[in-house]
DNA sequence: ACCTGAACACCGTTCAAGT
DNA sequence: ACCTGAACACCGTTCAAGT
């Protein structure tokens, strides 16, 4: 038995499988189920070693350190996801990749977190990245607009909109709600009518009727229907001299 | 003298002013200019304590945790968003408020970090989205138009585009350099061709020649034009009964 | 009443000592 | 040769003790 499991908490349940060798793999697995289940921030070394059975310097023969294991982590993630093919065009296309990308970001609600830090594209990044990029220009996009788009694109590229602000509970009690609509209502009024102004007819609650999904798409849109927009009109890079908008055409 | 310092380095050059009564300002402007100068990383409770010449405890007395600090320089930064009045309607107006943010965040680069992991708008971020807000209302744009651009627009609005990984240093060795070039073309040839298409003509070296303000711009300017796009054809929000795309008119 | 030293419960990581 | 206990240099925060 090469680990012992040291540990001042009574030793919980055996993992599934027999006590394996620890190996590379098997701490990049945990971290990932541990990233599922207790998010980014409790994904600790200490706490995957425990999981493990094994004393947090353990870890370090496998992985070079947290960053590294990181790296690894968003490399996983990035490579599970898997656009199918659809018809109707580039468009479609490209919007069923994005859309593809974000299936895989909900079931790993952490991830858009460690993306965000990582310094560099991992191969599956990459990959993604080639794939994208290659339908694009299979509508006949040009190289230079293409580079523009995948900026505008963004984070939405891995399946995240970077939400303004995590949208935390809000409140139930009616009264408050109330109460709170009416001080916006006085200081921030525009904010209060954009945020109601997709609400389901049939709603009778507060709060906007248009979920993130929604707001997901329509980005996706705006941006790939702009980029359709722009090469249909034979749009190329201009040079940069004054202040001037870059995508308007004259 | 109500405080002493107790440090075991040894003290340092006292800062500017004679000691004065902690307070809660001087908590605030002293996190900014700690944050500014050693990143949000730097910025502990222990290393601001000792700053200010008080044991760590002594801040709580000012501010009731982290989380709090976090969300008043959040607001603090935000609140020095000042964009100027141009000419030229309400797309150029947008464009200016969202320059102006831009200016500010540049100013302050960890900002960015910070606004992301906030749970709530501050006031000074309802200030500025009700701003945003108006102007877009002012091109005639309605209430549910706006909303969705608002969200389009994302992490823009407070003046930084989420990059897609941050640009580590790049190789300097033009052998090193060419070399993953030639990995790239192999591998990720879509990648390498829209990472160079933008190069300028006289850029001897390798390396985008598209600075980061160049990818702001074209994305403001591709949302609002696609949001003036959709105007001018009299869009309306469609119900969402399949999955067709939600900014194209049939 | 006000302030603070020591402590608690954590981090990631190093390194010498143990088997 | 392999593994690990103890330690280092940090965190944010609590709380009882000191003035």
């Amino acid at each position: 038995m090469p680990y012992t499991v040291k540990s001042r908490k009574a030793p919980t349940v055996q993992t599934s499988a027999p006590r394996s060798p620890l190996s590379r793999a098997r701490v990049i697995a945990e971290a990932l189920t541990l990233a599922d289940q207790a998010g980014l921030d409790g994904l600790s070394m200490r706490a995957l070693a425990e999981r493990l059975g094994v004393v947090p310097m353990a870890l370090y023969k496998h992985v070079s350190n947290k960053e590294e294991l990181l790296d690894t982590l968003v490399d996983a993630v990035i490579a599970e996801v898997a656009p199918g093919t659809v018809d109707g065009g580039w468009k479609a296309q490209a919007r069923e990749q994005l859309l593809a990308a974000r299936r895989t970001m909900l079931r790993h609600p952490w991830a858009w977190r460690a993306i965000e830090t990582r310094e560099a594209p991992s191969p599956a990044a990459l990959d993604h990245m080639e794939v994208m990029i290659a339908t694009l220009r299979t509508g006949g996009l040009s190289a230079p607009l293409v580079h523009h788009v995948m900026h505008a694109l963004g984070s939405r590229l891995w399946g995240f909109s970077q939400e303004v602000f995590a949208t935390g509970p809000q409140p139930t009690d009616p009264g408050i709600a109330a109460q709170a609509m009416e001080m916006m209502a006085a200081r921030w009024p525009r904010v209060l009518e954009s945020a109601m102004s997709t609400l389901h007819q049939q709603g009778s609650a507060v709060g906007p009727g248009c979920d993130d999904e929604t707001e997901y798409l329509f980005a996706i849109d705006l941006i790939l229907d702009g980029a359709e927009r722009l090469h249909d009109a034979g749009w190329s890079p201009a040079a940069r001299s004054d202040g001037a908008p870059l995508v308007t055409l004259q």
